[in-house]
RNA sequence: GGCGCGGUAGCCAAGUGGUAAGGCCGAGCUCUGCAAAAGCUCUAUGCGCCGGUUCAAUUCCGGCCCGCGCCUCCA
C-alpha cells in the first residue's frame, strides 16, 4: 500500500515516495506563529500533518522519515504582541510556543524531528538574501528593505495560478513606494524603530539593520534541514498564497532546483459556516473544549471526521458525536484478543486513508467491522489503525475531573439509600444530583459520578 | 472581478455510470429497583434546481440558485 495525497501543483493524486538515496523521506510543515493560543482550526491543519505523518511512518519505517515543522517567532504580530505587554519579544514566543507543544501533546500529535525557529536562523536567511540580490533576483529599495522581484522568475504563480497579485491599494500603500512592482515581496524588512523595538539584527550584505520577512524563513530552514529539494510541503489553503507561492520563488531561486516535488493544503475548519478567526473571536482553543468536558481524543478524531481537503464546520454536537464513537472504538478494543487474528482486518480503512487520507471513509469502514463483530480481529491490527488516526483510547487520557464536596456527599447519600432500598429517596437524590449537572452511574459494588457535558 | 471548493437523511459525513458507507440523535429490545453503562435491531425510493448524454446519473456534460475560502505576514 502506498499513500496517495492530491498535490496542489500539478493538481493531481499523487504517491508519496523518497526522492534522496539514503530513502528518507523529507517532509515540512508549515507551522504556527506563537503569539497567542492556536485554536482548534489550526490544530486541525497539524492533526491531519500529523496523520501523514503516521503513514508515512507505517509505510516507510520509523526511521524513514525526516519531519520539520517551524515555528514562526518573530513577525508583526508576534512584535505587536510583546511591545503591547511590555515583554521581551523571546518571551512572549517563548511562553505561546510552550503552549503550542502542550496542546501538541494533549492532541497526541508525534514531535517533529526539527523545530526550527525563525530567529534561530537569522544567519541562514541572510545569506539566502544575499544570493538572491547577488544573482538579481532581489533588490534593496529606497526604505532599506530588500524585495524579491517577482518579474525576475518566470515561474512565479504556478502553485497559486495567480499571475501577478492584483494591484491593490491597500494600508501598505506607503511601502509600494520603495518597490520595483507592487507585486514583489518583502525578503527582508528595514528596522522600524517606533514599531520594532529592540528586534533587529544586521541587514544582508552589512547594510543597516532589520528583520527577515515572513516567507524566506520556511526557504532558510527547509534547505538547512532537508535541503533543496524535499518529498512533501504541506500547510492551510490559506498558505497557497502568496506563502507558499513566495517561498517556490526563493528556494528555487537561490539553489537553481526544485523546491518541492509534492504540495498539499488541508482546507479550514469552519465555526457557525464561517472560518475561524481570532479577530472575529470565532475560534475555540483546546482548552476551550477540555473545559467543556470533553476529551482531547474526542477534539481529534472531531477534527478527523471531514475529508481534510474539503472544509468543516466544527459544532458541539460534533464533539458529542465523536466522544461517543470513541467509546465504542475503546470498547470494541477491550473485547478484542491481543493476538490471532488476521492481520489485515482493517485493509479497508488503510484502503482510505491511503487515497488521499479520506479520514472520514477510513473511519467508515473501522465502523464497519466493528459493526460485524470480532471474529478475525485482534488488538495488533486494531491498534495499527489507531495509531494512523493518532487516538488515545486509554482511559486514562479521558480528562480528569474533580468532584466538589457537596456531589460526594449527596452521592453517598443517594448510595446509602439505595443500599438501604429506600427507593424514593434515591430516586430524589438522582434527581438533584442531575439538577447539579452530575450523572451518577451505578455498579454492582460501587458508584461513578460524571459531569453533564456543557 | 480573478482563482478554487462545496451543496447527500433531524445533525455530521463517505461514495459509485447500475441503483445510497459510517458516526450522532431518535425508536424498539436485552439487562436493570430507577437511571445509566454495555450490547442487539430499525431509521434516505433519494443525493440543491433545470435541462442534456446514456439501456441506466446522486455519480458525466451544460445552465441556474445557494454557501464557503483565497486574492490582506491567517492553518
Amino acid at each position: 500500500m502506498a499513500l496517495k495525497l492530491y498535490d496542489s501543483l500539478t493538481r493531481s493524486l499523487k504517491e508519496l515516495t523518497p526522492s534522496h538515496a539514503d530513502g528518507v523521506f523529507r517532509f515540512y510543515n508549515c507551522g504556527p506563529t506563537v503569539y497567542a493560543s492556536a485554536h482548534i482550526g489550526n490544530f486541525r491543519t497539524f492533526i491531519v500533518n500529523d496523520v501523514i505523518r503516521r503513514l508515512l511512518e507505517l509505510e516507510f519505517g520509523t526511521v524513514k522519515i525526516k519531519h520539520v515543522r517551524n515555528l514562526t517567532d518573530v513577525d508583526d504580530k508576534t512584535i505587536k504582541r510583546s511591545r503591547e505587554e511590555g515583554r521581551s519579544l523571546a518571551d512572549v514566543t517563548k511562553q505561546w510556543t510552550e503552549k503550542f507543544w502542550s496542546d501538541c501533546k494533549v492532541l497526541n500529535c508525534l514531535d517533529p524531528h526539527e523545530q526550527p525557529t525563525a530567529t534561530g536562523h537569522i544567519k541562514e536567511q541572510v545569506n539566502m538574501i544575499e544570493v538572491l540580490m547577488e544573482k538579481g533576483n532581489a533588490y534593496r529599495g529606497a526604505d532599506g528593505s530588500v524585495y524579491f522581484k517577482i518579474d525576475s522568475f518566470p515561474g512565479y504563480g504556478a502553485l497559486s495560478r495567480i499571475k501577478e497579485r492584483e494591484l491593490k491599494i491597500t494600508d501598505d500603500a506607503a511601502d509600494s513606494d520603495h518597490k520595483d512592482s507592487v507585486s514583489d515581496f518583502a525578503l527582508w524588512k528595514a528596522y522600524k524603530p517606533a514599531e520594532d523595538g529592540d528586534v533587529k539584527w544586521p541587514s544582508p550584505q552589512g547594510d543597516g539593520e532589520g528583520r527577515p520577512g515572513w516567507h524566506i524563513e520556511c526557504s532558510a530552514m527547509i534547505k538547512k534541514h532537508l535541503g533543496d529539494t524535499i518529498d512533501l510541503h504541506t500547510g492551510g489553503v490559506d498558505l497557497l498564497f502568496p506563502h507558499h507561492e513566495n517561498e517556490i520563488a526563493q528556494s528555487q531561486c537561490c539553489n537553481g532546483t526544485s523546491m518541492a516535488n509534492h504540495w498539499y493544503h488541508g482546507e479550514h475548519l469552519l465555526v457557525n459556516g464561517k472560518k475561524m478567526s481570532k479577530s472575529d473571536g470565532t475560534f475555540y482553543t483546546v482548552d476551550d473544549i477540555i473545559a467543556k468536558g470533553y476529551s482531547a481524543a474526542a477534539l481529534r478524531y472531531a477534527l478527523l471526521v471531514g475529508h481534510p481537503r474539503k472544509q468543516l464546520n466544527f459544532t458541539l454536537d460534533s464533539l458529542h458525536a465523536a466522544e461517543k464513537a470513541i467509546k465504542t472504538l475503546r470498547n470494541y478494543r477491550a473485547a478484542l484478543p491481543a493476538i490471532g487474528g488476521n492481520p489485515e482486518a482493517f485493509a479497508e480503512a488503510f484502503k482510505a486513508l491511503d487515497d488521499d487520507l479520506n479520514t472520514p471513509g477510513a473511519l467508515g469502514a473501522i465502523f464497519t467491522i466493528i459493526n460485524r463483530g470480532n471474529e478475525g480481529v485482534d488488538q495488533t491490527a486494531f491498534d495499527r489503525v489507531i495509531f494512523a488516526f493518532g487516538l488515545d483510547l486509554s482511559e486514562t487520557a479521558a480528562p480528569e475531573v474533580s468532584i466538589p464536596d457537596d456531589i460526594t456527599a449527596l452521592a453517598e447519600k443517594r448510595w446509602a439509600a439505595k443500599q438501604s432500598k429506600d427507593w424514593a429517596a434515591a430516586d430524589a437524590l438522582r434527581a438533584e444530583l442531575t439538577e447539579a449537572g452530575w450523572s451518577m452511574l451505578d455498579r454492582k459494588e460501587s458508584y461513578s459520578l460524571e459531569p453533564l457535558k456543557k
